[in-house]
DNA sequence: TTACTTTTGAGACTCAATCTCATTAAAGGA
DNA sequence: TCCTTTAATGAGATTGAGTCTCAAAAGTAA
């Protein structure tokens, strides 16, 4: 089950923390599926699944997993972030349907160069950005 | 003191709300500045200048407000909305210093136009986007 | 002025997320 | 393998932004 076990070990190295029985189930379940998901799914998920993490853990895993760029946090500004595992994706951004919760990923070169063009003009370094449209999908529209 | 009260009072009335007292508050204190002010922020100073809203209004307010596009809410992510008025403001997006919190605009008529190209290839119809770029600043960096 | 309806205020409540601290468990060395 | 040190965990309390409730107050139209 255990998945990509090297990854994750290697990313607490880094930082100088503890491989952890229940960091790995953290891993694990981030990495089954390819939804955003917020912490209390991904936590429900593995208590349902018989597992036992705290919901603590769950949060303070999330983040150290984020903090190594194993794992992306999506602020869809509703209260509750997202997280989606980074195993095989390449940087995007995400559009949205207010309605159905439908969340697709695009990624424009061009709009990348733009940013890069604004931050030179505005004298900022940039760490990172959010770009989000959102609107009604072709099934909800 | 009262400012823009026509703009307020048209507002309401759209949207078939009565014109009152602690409305007009919470819409000057939003006026008074040009910057991006949480809803507790914009309470405590109405508070402390001695008038008397209840924080349950300033919050219903805001939300009037918003919906009826006198006020933008800006979605940073971390767990506060901003508000900025929209006095004499043309569309703008924001670029945030994560080191001293300063925020500039930004406009980018390219950036708009590909979004725009982004929803057709996606089919959505986009109601609104966020796009906010994080970095440090020119005095952070 | 009345009659009706909306708005307000105080404080209870919600909910995601964080914190506390006693207990448990890695990890490295002897 | 056992010890020691130090970090991680879990249960539940706490935080904090924001929302809800409902009785009282105040617009609004006639």
């Amino acid at each position: 089950m255990a998945t990509n076990i090297q990854l994750l070990k290697d990313g607490l190295k880094n930082e100088g923390l503890r491989y952890t029985s229940q960091r790995q189930i953290v891993w694990d379940e981030i990495c089954k599926t390819d939804d955003h998901r917020d912490a209390e799914d991904i936590y429900f998920k593995i208590k349902t699944s018989g597992q036992k993490v705290s919901r603590a853990t769950v949060y303070r895993t999330i983040d150290i997993l984020v903090k190594n760029n194993l794992v992306r946090k999506l602020e869809l500004g509703d209260g509750r972030n997202r997280y989606e595992n980074k195993l095989d994706s390449s940087h995007h951004d995400h559009i949205v349907c207010i309605q159905c919760g439908r969340i697709d990923e695009f990624m424009d070169e061009n709009i990348e160069k733009l940013q890069d063009e604004i931050a030179k003009k505005y004298q900022f370094k940039i760490v990172r950005h959010i770009h989000q449209l959102f609107g009604l999908c072709r099934d909800c529209r």
